[in-house]
DNA sequence: GTGAAAATGGAATAAATTTTCCAAAACGCT
DNA sequence: AGCGTTTTGGAAAATTTATTCCATTTTCAC
């Protein structure tokens, strides 16, 4: 057996697998294989955004020594193993899509199929929210709420359980909240007084109403703190802090598990610092 | 002009940039070019290891929607778009687990730290509902329901913001449903009509006009659906169907992620067992 | 409705990236 | 030094990916 040879049918399947076939192939490899593996050990995180050429006139060697390199570690070319890396990225969401896509489509599921595919909906949505949480628009959002007078919340249709549950949080914190419902448009106006912020949540399609008192919070000089899925969200250029939720939208079926797990720590956050 | 001309000669140069002219430009855009961007904007970060088929594919356009789009932002094509965010990809994968670790060193009680326990309450939440989901009881629950004249939905305080997404949902997929809320008691007896269903909610401690509509529609025949935490709830003596979810709190407050993904999953199975 | 302008989708083309292949070079052993 | 084996580099082939182009559809003003 050569260190040519594949030494090893399985390719790595997690980074870490990586790391480990890394470190036990290196010593004992030619010197234009070695050189592979150092460049590649150097910049493991940048293999899911090069090409092969990029990396091996990083490492100093052919193209061809790398690919020699990719098959070594057993996968079929390089190509294979950036997916991995690429997968890694942002694991999960390639299929998440089409996934849905899937139940839009079929609606042939038994309940517990349904059950089970928002679940899983439910569960990458908070993993993406941990990956893609701003903290310092959280912490703007907590500053501005925490010294508001009271807090006027809104978000209608699929937002409004949200704004729902946060109304019932801050009452029970004993934090002067309003939750503003779509009937009677002119309550708006005299409801918001100097001294009070806006908690504005809208998806898209987003709602005229949530806009309309966002920007005339706005007008009036007060804080507007918008919950909302896009950045290109209506609710930006209004606002004073922006938190995103990175749950795709899919019709009438969203999770809003991320939208409630940020909604309740913000909730929390401006009650711990209110005191 | 047009939507399609090029409006701007300069092409973003950073990501800040490109968020900027993404949100300014997304308005007032052609459909696909619409779809596009908010596609973008939601997968801002997998633009640097996605090609534009992929893209394409999440964004439901054909790839030389996509290309336009990328024109329109002031580049040359894809690829020079794509070399904006390859080259700021900075290392450090943004892997759940250390993510969420991160925003916990923060210290306790930052808005962070408690962003990222509400989001490992509703993750455990989920994965609980997943092994302990009771398929007889849902698909009961969606047999009783399908056959339901008009669906009465009814939760209170915690439990409000799941029976308001419930109400939307059901609207948005055209099925007779009714949104019980606690304001003026007697409403209920006159609503509640033979061939109706009752979907009760209620999480400890119970709320008593929600297990009182649920006696109630139990006394006139009435099928009732029960979603609550724990089977020893007093709805499980007057319910037909009996869902439970093991939600996990965190401090006072509960995620509701597990219940809000069995009340969709329930709703769109009843949708689809309508037709 | 009618026609002009805009938008769209898909097929054709161009460009890039990858992978393979093999002749040449280096190596190790006697 | 000679010989078989391993390693290497480069160029050609295959594949994937990006981009352009234009016929068709849609939209909108009149």
């Amino acid at each position: 057996m050569t260190a040519l040879d594949a030494e090893n049918l399985t390719a790595p399947a997690t980074i870490e697998e990586f790391r480990e076939r890394l470190a036990a192939i290196t010593e004992g490899l030619p010197r234009r294989l070695r050189q592979c593996a150092d460049h590649i050990a150097a910049n493991i995180d940048r293999i899911a955004v090069s090409t092969v050429a990029e990396l091996a006139a990083g490492a100093d060697v052919p193209p061809s020594a790398l690919m020699r390199f990719c098959q070594i570690l057993g996968y079929s070319g390089f190509s294979e193993m950036q997916k991995l890396f690429r997968d890694a990225y942002s694991p999960g969401f390639p299929d998440y899509s089409t996934r849905l896509q899937n139940l839009k489509d079929g609606g042939t599921g038994t309940p517990s199929a349904l059950l089970a595919e928002f679940i899983e909906a439910g569960r990458l949505s908070l993993e993406a929210l941990a990956k893609s949480a701003d903290e310092a628009a959280l912490a703007q959002a907590v500053t501005l709420l925490s010294a508001a007078d009271t807090i006027h919340v809104i978000g209608l249709r699929r937002a409004f359980p949200v704004a729902a549950y946060l109304a019932y949080v801050f009452d029970k914190m004993s934090i002067p909240a309003m939750l503003h419902e779509g009937t009677g448009k002119l309550d708006h106006r005299h409801a918001l007084r100097p001294g009070d912020a806006v908690l504005a949540i809208t998806f898209a399609p987003y709602s005229e109403e949530t806009i309309a008192l966002a920007q005339d919070a706005r007008a009036r000089g007060l804080p507007v703190v918008a919950l909302t899925d896009r950045i290109t969200s209506p609710l930006a250029r209004t606002s004073d802090a922006i938190l995103t939720v990175p749950e795709v939208d899919f019709g009438a079926f969203r999770s809003l598990s991320a939208s409630l797990a940020l909604a309740i720590a913000l909730a929390v956050a401006v009650g711990s610092a209110r005191g």
